[in-house]
DNA sequence: GACACTTTACTTGTATGGAAGTATGGAATA
DNA sequence: TATTCCATACTTCCATACAAGTAAAGTGTC
């Protein structure tokens, strides 16, 4: 924790519509393809326009969002090749920590409990519990490698993903994910390092196949 | 070609100067922990302060700056841990790409004309044509996989590394660099994917004994 | 001389006005 | 009816002015 967010300064304005209108668009609260207006937003809550175009800027550089000039801003629309090279990434890094941490002897106790928060948010079809749970406990293999860092770096490739996985986690199973999550864990606690990675990349890879029935599903908010 | 980069619009001046702002601190040509004034920016090159406010945003954004409200605004530190937690990204992401290439029989033609581009900046001692030119080795590699974007991915990541690397150059052994970078392009053409996987993570671990050493000789530059 | 306080200059943050460019709808014309 | 032209409203971009906060220099006091 560092001393910036120790000193209870609030952030800006501008940073504070940026995180406001950026959870809107990871929900899918703000759906691909559909317009910001600066003035619009700015009278919505009472600012000038200023911050809000800066933070329009900030989201552009986030990558959820497109500022063509003098036409309008819109929310971007999820590019297929980005979610495709973000879940490449995920798979080669996630599968070395996998065997980093299968050897290492590092409490697990964090990554079972999400698998139980998960199995809670199944029955009672919470899906944004079970997205937040899931993404704790891919978080939790990174921490228990010692590599929060990592995690941090990945942030904007899964931010991509989750967009995603707003539109999808109200179709696909989410059991079969929560069985791929605990032969992760059983592979890991059993020091199994090769067997943690390829449970890993089986895990990851469930998205090559989910991927095109999503995009089939909602050709408007893909692009590429 | 998209119809947008054929239409030879020009970019904004917000953006304009935050790409030269980028190239100078990718570059060392601005320092760590500089400080950059809107208002002297603004005069030095004719504009108001906001698009280069506007341009401060985007550095942030990218790592390469902070902006303390009321305070000023400075040219970020090398974050050691974020050194690392790119190296292993890169390292798990390209060794990934190199068994998908050693398989594929793809073109390696411009891996190897890269290798030739170095062998001359070494012997002229051209410290940035060297860099640029390992830059384009690993991009090829990642073209040869057919996995452009993911290379775009990793820009992000790449930036601050550059930045180690234009510290660095001046002092360490670039005929090393290219022996390495040698010993992966013959492993790929003799389509021997574990050889490339382990010429690949050897070469991208020599900067686990770089960087403690270059963080040394420059502890101004470096946090964390 | 050392210390506490005040002032002053300087920083980024926000508001507002206008400039440049785009898209849309309607009117005039063939 | 179809097409071209144009006026109008809208967008983002940039310039300017002011507000809020910080830091450092200066000043007075002990």
């Amino acid at each position: 924790m560092s001393q910036v967010t120790m000193i209870a300064r609030p952030a800006s304005t501008a940073q504070q519509v940026h995180d406001w209108l950026h959870q809107r668009i990871i929900q899918g609260d703000l759906l691909p393809g559909a317009r910001l207006s600066e003035t619009e937003i700015a009278e919505q809550i009472g600012l000038s326009r200023q911050p809000v175009r800066e933070a329009f800027i900030r989201l552009a550089s986030d990558g959820l969002a497109e500022v063509r000039p003098q036409r309008g801003t819109y929310i971007g629309k999820i590019s297929v090749s980005a979610v495709l090279s973000a879940r490449l990434i995920r798979e080669a890094v996630e599968s070395d920590l996998a065997a980093m941490v299968a050897g290492s002897g590092a409490d697990l106790a964090a990554m079972r409990a999400e698998l139980d928060v998960q199995d809670q948010a199944n029955i009672t079809g919470d899906v944004a519990a079970f997205i937040a749970s899931d993404d704790r406990f891919h978080c939790a293999m990174a921490l228990a490698a010692g590599q929060a860092a990592v995690w941090n770096d990945l942030e904007r490739l899964k931010s991509q993903m989750n967009r995603l996985r707003h539109l999808s986690m109200r179709v696909f199973d989410r059991s079969a994910t929560i069985a791929q999550h605990r032969a992760i864990l059983t592979a890991l606690e059993q020091g199994d390092g090769d067997a943690a990675q390829t449970a890993v990349r089986t895990h990851l890879r469930q998205m090559l196949t989910e991927l095109p029935q999503i995009a089939a599903a909602h050709p408007d908010y893909f692009t590429e």
